[in-house]
DNA sequence: TCCATTACCTGACATTAGTCAGATATTTCC
DNA sequence: GGAAATATCTGACTAATGTCAGGTAATGGA
């Protein structure tokens, strides 16, 4: 079975399957859809807005939802301390002890599907999920040009900065390394990718734009979604930029302690060079000659998907 | 993360990706439950009893949604010649074609999740996804006691003939071997346990119950449906039949040319013995010794699943 | 300051999904 | 031969889901 196929036979068998389990949440006088909302909020609330990304739902209808949720007396709604637009709803008392029971009646589904299988098959089986959700999210992941001074781009900015402080044996003072401001990354200056998973911010990258070469900056993916080859991903989307700007050559330097991120740009066809600067945080200088334009898969119908 | 853990994240990341997929369907004025019927029906028709077992539909939903498609001329109906309350519906030219489309569509959905995928990642998802699917199939199998005359034990008891009278070398015919009549096969003379996968028949076995010892009889599992387990669990099924009447010994007797049957009576703790009877077609005979009620799995909460 | 944008809500719908109680024709089982 | 069971269909529902067009308040950039 080729790999296509093998997808939709998955499909298939896999909609039955999940299908009955979420059957549980029936039974609760409550409808599917204001079920997984309940359990998507989690302990400490969520932004509504964050929720409708999540869950992808129309804008009217997870209102409606949360509406009954909040006549049921399981949410709270307040506005969020950084814009009043912004709703945040929290689950009450009530709301918790209610997530749990459908927790509970989640265990019990998936228990009753394991109980068929013997032990090897159960291993195999938790085994193979584990992987093909990894596969699913690596592959849900979309990453798309973004102004560097948007919430999500400051958030990933934010957690970048952050983590180069934890992980540098001096700190890190973004005032001190080379300039990389959202002026210089934006159009037609520069460029800022960002990696979103279900509306979620999970990784970024930039591109400066010279005369003659570009610089890659800012390449930073997070912490629970490392492995998924985004990082891969974005430095791709990042050369296809350049050369779509006709810039022969990109370089980028690196501390020595991102370890992970030197294999990446190895493995992506940059070749360490002589420091072509003096930035501080560097300890490693890597260039790679753009060819001309890849056959991209993604300037397809992909593109729009 | 546990098993059971491992599964309910599993079901939230499939949910999304699955629904997204389905979403393909849409924009063919007409809706999802329509073209998943459609598409179930394949190129040769099916009988409307089996697509509702299926799909696991109302009745009166089903026929509505057929007579829908009727409408749209994409298929047809007619009486099945066997039993004339079955109806059997077949795609028309048109159906077939529309049915095309689909797949397609449905083609171009799975190409579009690949392609965001490298293919170590690709070949990865495709291999952990067949795993997913099989060992779901395996535990969305069921068993149940069933008449040995019904429509569903015949069809095993054929397909069963024709196994042994292709792989026997002598061929097979069930007028010569010891008896296992219907009657035979009955409460409280004896049982048929039947495995089904969503309303198919996948396989079979069946108990003779006499005073001091019971006969395993039409041990068969289905071609499509091997390697899942489904013939030891048919076996335990026996056994505990045999334990609540209180046998305390069971016999069967096997062909050289099932040596996957072997192979199962061996790893079920049964030991081959002496020839205990005449059984033309046998090579081999096998005995076990049943022990005090074991603590069946089966007899708590999940008999009702 | 003003205007476009964002976040959310409400009302008004249309469609889909799912259920239940008969009605009819046929078959199966005494 | 007649009662019970089976397979399907129809009508009459209810609930859930999904969509759209406004409306209000807050925000942010020119």
């Amino acid at each position: 079975m080729d790999q296509v196929a093998q997808i939709r036979s998955f499909n298939r068998t896999v909609t039955h399957q999940v299908g009955a389990l979420e059957g549980r949440f029936l039974g609760r006088d409550r409808s599917l859809g204001a079920s997984r909302v309940l359990c998507e909020i989690g302990p400490n609330g969520i932004e509504v807005r964050r929720l409708r990304a999540r869950l992808d739902l129309d804008s009217g209808y997870l209102s409606r939802l949360l509406r009954g949720l909040e006549a049921e007396g399981l949410i709270r709604t307040s506005q969020s301390s950084g814009d009043a637009r912004v709703r945040v709803v929290t689950p009450t008392t009530a709301g918790k002890k209610e997530v749990a029971v459908l927790n509970r009646l989640s265990d019990e589904a998936a228990r009753s599907l394991l109980e068929r299988l013997t032990e090897p098959q159960r291993v195999a089986l938790a085994s193979a999920m584990g992987s093909v959700e990894r596969l699913l999210r690596a592959s849900a992941v979309r990453l798309q040009v973004e102004r560097p001074t948007s919430r999500a781009a400051q958030y990933c900015l934010t957690r970048y900065f952050e983590e180069l402080a934890a992980r540098f044996d001096a700190g890190f003072d973004p005032a001190r390394g080379i300039s990389a401001t959202a002026d210089e990354l934006t159009p037609p200056r520069g460029y800022f990718v960002l990696a979103t998973l279900h509306g979620d911010p999970v990784g970024c990258g930039a591109l400066k734009c010279h005369a003659h070469f570009g610089e890659i900056k800012r390449m930073w993916v997070a912490d629970s979604s490392r492995g998924l080859g985004i990082g891969k991903r974005i430095l791709q989307r990042l050369e296809d930029l350049a050369r779509k700007r006709r810039i022969p050559l990109l370089r980028l330097e690196t501390n020595k302690a991102l370890t992970e991120a030197q294999a990446l740009y190895q493995a992506s066809g940059y070749r360490e060079v002589r420091p072509f600067n003096n930035e501080p945080y560097a300890h490693h200088w890597f260039e790679k000659a753009l060819t001309a334009a890849r056959p991209s898969v993604r300037s397809s119908s992909l593109s729009a998907v």
